[in-house]
DNA sequence: CCCGGGCTCATACCCCGGTATGAGTCACCC
DNA sequence: GGGTGACTCATACCGGGGTATGAGCCCGGG
């Protein structure tokens, strides 16, 4: 079972390079090479390889913006390769930008031949594979986004009753007073002297706020539901 | 300038192992062994060195809080090692619990010799690593949690104005809408109507909700004020 | 030139949300 | 047994927030 390789990258020379070095391999072939992002869309398309390796700058197209479009295919394209990125510069925003594209991995293109060889069997075994910097980056954002957040049942819900701490995720939710009190199985009256409460313990005003607090406390997290 | 290694893993065979690879390697040297998270700790402090191989789970004290003692030094100690954390198992939470406390990579048990040499200079360099299921799942984590946020003037506010967006960002703060009005320099009816059109726009019901939208879609980020 | 969209504001209405006050039940603890 | 705190709910008030309608201003583009 071969690897299905394509190559995009705007200079000539390093996509010599690469296909060379990879084709070399036995597990390894190298179904096509393109010279900037629209044209490697196009073979990433056609050819379905199982892995592209794509340059971050080019022309016409970056990599940046063909890894999107191969990552997240149209209706009716199936087919989803994995992607390498590769650049010449020490990094920046670009990865962020490809990670969150779905990138498998991040490579600098100065990193030895051997890695690279490595890094194509490791991305197509469907895990991922960065390089050092990055990922030193990578954690370094981790955890001071979310810094050491224990996870243990009292946050810092300055003095919360569960009750209250239940109410407070609720309206995180977007939820109306009428709706939590549905929730809950409680009169309305009752969610507002909880919510009341709750204001004032946490020295806020109104319920905007307090999905302010909830987000910036860590209480419900973006993108989770 | 050799690299100074720790070496803490509850199981001797290991230790002698690691310690063995590690040691005829000519720019590493060992400088200690530890059988515990609280022994490894106090050798981390008596012995810094630059680089501590921490086993995961190990009796008395586990490698995570070890990890975090290293890391996050009581006042007085200045001293502060690489930590590169081992297990024998794949992964799952104690990753993140890891990278939170800041250790500067992750390794299974079962990566060739050659990878955990390499491990020990690139962390000790500054750098760091992680295992390619490991880096996967972080990066996979990362896109999750900010889906490809484009980082383009306009977000993906579903055709909101610029003053519509700037309203919302400031509801996004909290503020109300006396408070926007005069912030913006406009009567609190005009707030109401910019407010009422966004609602319409993006299909929510109040401000909380737009609280929300903003958090979700990252107009606001938790933890930038 | 006129049209449309973005921005502004007024008047008017209603209801949800937040406040105030008081009170009843239950569980737990000294 | 009395006290305390969590939880529950009622009645009553009111002000902010959201809605509806209509309108004027300015600008850029067809």
């Amino acid at each position: 079972m071969t690897i299905r390789v394509l190559i995009v990258d705007d200079q000539a020379m390093v996509r010599a390079g690469f296909a060379a070095l990879l084709a070399a391999q036995s597990d390894i072939d190298v179904v096509g090479q393109a010279e900037d992002g629209r044209q490697g869309v196009e073979l990433g398309r056609s050819t379905h390889p199982d892995v592209v390796l794509m340059d971050v700058r080019m022309p016409e197209m970056d990599g940046l913006e063909a890894a999107r479009q191969l990552l997240d295919p149209p209706p009716g394209v199936t087919h989803r390769p994995k992607v390498l990125m590769l650049t010449t510069f020490d990094v920046d925003d670009y990865v962020y930008e490809a990670l969150r594209a779905g990138a498998s991995g991040f490579l600098l293109k100065d990193a030895p031949p051997a890695d690279l060889i490595a890094a194509v069997r490791i991305v197509a075994a469907g895990e991922a594979l960065l390089a050092p910097s990055v990922t030193r980056r990578l954690i370094a954002d981790f955890a001071k986004q979310r810094p050491a957040q224990r996870r243990d049942p009292a946050l810092k819900l300055n003095g919360l009753t569960p009750r209250e701490a239940e109410v407070l995720e609720l309206i995180a939710r977007g939820l109306s007073n009428q709706e939590i009190a549905a929730h809950l199985v409680l009169a309305e009256q009752t969610v507002k002297t909880h919510i009341g409460r709750v204001l004032s313990k946490l020295d806020l005003r109104d319920r905007a706020q307090l999905v302010i607090f909830a987000y910036e406390a860590g209480v419900v997290v973006p993108g989770d539901q």
